[in-house]
Order: C-alpha cells, then structure tokens, then sequence
DNA sequence: GACTCTATCTCGGTA
DNA sequence: TACCGAGGTAGAGTC
C-alpha cells in the first residue's frame, strides 16, 4: 500500500463529471491497483476513488489513472508532503454476525414470533425473479409470502409485492397473502404495505435469539 | 490525519458484530475524529470504520472507539510498523455535474423536452409515500406525473407506478397520466413502463443543457 | 456475464 | 432530528 500526503486538485470523468479544488489530500494506492483520494473528514468514503482493475500512468506531477470502462482520474500534484510505502499481505476477512441472513435464520426457525399459527413451507423459496425470503402455510391452508428485512423501507414493500404478484400468477397456490417482516418499519413503507394489504411485523433481533425454535414450543 | 500500518485484531459491536484477525492493516483516523482500518485491497471500502463524532481511548496495545448509539470498536495493536500525522486543512468539497437533481432541473426548466404543450406546476410535488420529481399539466388540463432518473430501470417505473396509484386516489385531480424519462432506459422498464401505460422519454443531457429554457422559446 | 439483493451502506436534502 | 431517496452506489451470491 502506498501513502502519498499531497496538495493536488483532482478531475474525474466516467459515470459522472467531478472535481476537487486545489487542497491537502492523502491519495491511497492499494495493491489490487484501486486508488483512493481522502480528505480529513467525512467517514470513510473518499472524495474520489477508482476501483481496480485500472492502468495508473505517473508523470511525476500528474497521475492519469483510468479503467477499462472508460473512466478516468487525473490527479494533478502539486505538493508532495510524504511518500511513503508498506507491505501489508492478504488479509483473512472479516467474520460477521447479525446480518439481514441470520435474522431470517431465526424468524425461520421460530414463524411463530411472526403469526401464530405458522408452519414453514421453506427458506429461499424460489421464483423466476427471485427467492422469496421464507414462504410458510396458515391454519387455513393459505399461502403466506414472508419478506425479511432489517430496516423495513420502501424496495423491501416493492420486492414483497413483486414476489405476491409472481405466486398468485400460479392458481394452483390458492389464496396468497403477504407479511412484511422487519426489525424497525419506516412510515412511508408501512402506509404502502398496509395500502399493498400485507400484514407488517416488526421483531426484536436479540428476543428472537432468545427464542426456542418452533420444534420445541408448546402451543 | 494520522495514519497507522500495524499488525493489529478488531473487534466491532454495534448494528451488527464483527471481528478480524490478526493481520497487517492501515488504521486512518482523521481529523474529525472517525477512523477507519484498510486492507491492502478491496477496493475504497474499509473492512471496519467508526464514524464521528466518537471518542477514541489511547491504551497504548490496544484503542477503543465508542460513540454515542452504543457502537464501540476495539483495536489490538500487536506491533506498529509506521505512525505518522499531517496536517490536511478542510478540504473545499466536490463539484459535482451530471447527477439526477441536475437532470431535474433542466428538465424542470425545459419540459416541452419531455412533451410539447406541459405546463409545469411544481418539482418535487409532495405527497404521502414521497416527493414526486416533476408534476405538469397538459392542454387539456390533465395532470402528468413525471419520474426522471438517469438510468431507467424498473425501480424508477415501480416508483411512478407509486405516485399514479396515490394521485389516482384524489378524485379532484381528474385524469392523470405518466411519463417515465430518463437518459438511456433498460429494455426491462420500457416494456413495465408501458405495460403501466406510461410514456416513454429518452433525453440526452448534453443537449438538455444547451437548450433555452421554455420562457425563452416561441411556440 | 447478467441479474438480484444486501449494506455497520454513505450522503445529501428536507420537513 | 428523523426520514427519504440517490449513488460513479459497492460487493456478494446465484443462475
């Protein structure tokens, strides 16, 4: 990984147009070739960056940095502060846990904590525009689309109904309802399920993984 | 900015939990306080980060960042390899054209681009589920909903879909149609846009910003 | 390769 | 502040 610390302006042209005014920047070159420009603030993102695979040409005072798609970074030095370079290695990965996966996971293992009465069909249920996030049957022998989110907004209604849309094309489903399943539920999501007509649930993640699966309630 | 290569673990707890290895890495902090842990790759993403405001303990072997929503990262530092500080200076901001409010507003200044004979009533036209981008009116008085983006796709025509469906609900309106434009559209929204009865409208941007705007045009 | 969906999304705007 | 939508979204997984 190389660190150069530098005043510099910076011109981009690809999916858009954007430039930086002249200013003090450090401009991070990885070893897969992507290079970054970061100024002091503003989280991690940087203010310009071009992601590998790409060709960097260094002409001292200018770097001309582009990719095969056509975009490209002129990065235009006029100050080198520091330079400086460092032997990292791979890096094993990060390992996650709490992830929208895992909280179906749960709901799948324990449907009850979404309506009682639930008995999984299965996980990932497929259709020809995508798996459906856990399909389960009511005591009545409806269909129930179940769609899982951590945050409950807007797409995830749009992905539930397109998925509702898909099962009720197939007759032989029956009566298909649909219930939008999410740790926290945003305003404008749930007066478009309410108004799609899918129940809306929301569930606490650490509860849920205090819960016994299914197989080992008592109802 | 100060900047760190080190050998080093990190542990984050927070919206979700998350842990890395032992293994080289560069921990940025800024001067805003966020701080950020890169591998040599994966493109600008770091594979941990912790956004300010936060307050950063120094234990010498190992940092805790914690912030006020409860999220905390833990680094073990195992060996520092380089440790250095500069000073950046605010940073005068990106410049950015060709992003959608930009195509927005073009088109807000010129709607005959869209159609020849729309009267403009108001951009971002509020209701219930979301801001409508533009809102118009046709010679015979018909209200036109229009949805821009700069790349079609059939998320942008599930969304005019939206905002037809909820003006539909408000008989004062009348009639109202919808025009779905945008600078180049996938084949897959095209067919959905007109499956939905919408209009169609491909505009180009560089010639939309050579264009006068309509009061300045003699029909 | 194209498509789909998640994300500690980030970031900006606005009510 | 919370909410909503755009993003050069990026990145992962699947077909």
């Amino acid at each position: 990984m190389r660190l150069v610390v530098a005043r510099c302006t910076v011109d981009y042209r690809g999916r858009l147009e954007a430039h930086l005014p002249e200013a003090v920047r450090l401009i991070m070159v990885k070893a897969d070739g992507c290079v970054a420009i970061h100024a002091d603030g503003g989280a991690y993102k940087p203010l310009n960056w071009m992601n590998a695979p790409n060709t960097l040409v260094d002409r001292g005072d200018s770097w001309i940095v582009s990719n095969p798609k056509g975009e490209e970074i002129t990065i235009h030095l006029l100050d080198v502060l520091s330079d400086s370079s460092h032997a990292l290695g791979d890096d094993p990965g990060l390992q996650k846990d709490g992830v929208e996966a895992h909280l179906q996971e749960l709901l799948a293992a324990s449907v009850h904590a979404i309506e009682i009465g639930l008995t999984l069909i299965r996980r990932e249920y497929p259709t020809a525009i995508g798996p459906i996030d856990i399909v389960c049957r009511d005591p009545d022998g409806h269909f129930v689309a179940i769609e899982v989110k951590r945050r409950g907004d807007i797409d995830g209604v749009e992905q539930l109904a397109r998925y509702i849309e898909r099962l009720r094309l197939d007759s032989s489903l029956g009566n298909v309802r649909g219930v939008f399943v999410a740790q926290v539920v945003k305003p404008q999501a749930r007066v478009l399920a309410e108004a799609r007509g899918f129940r809306v649930v929301e569930v606490n993640y650490d509860e849920l993984r205090g819960m016994r699966p299914d197989d080992l309630t008592l109802f």
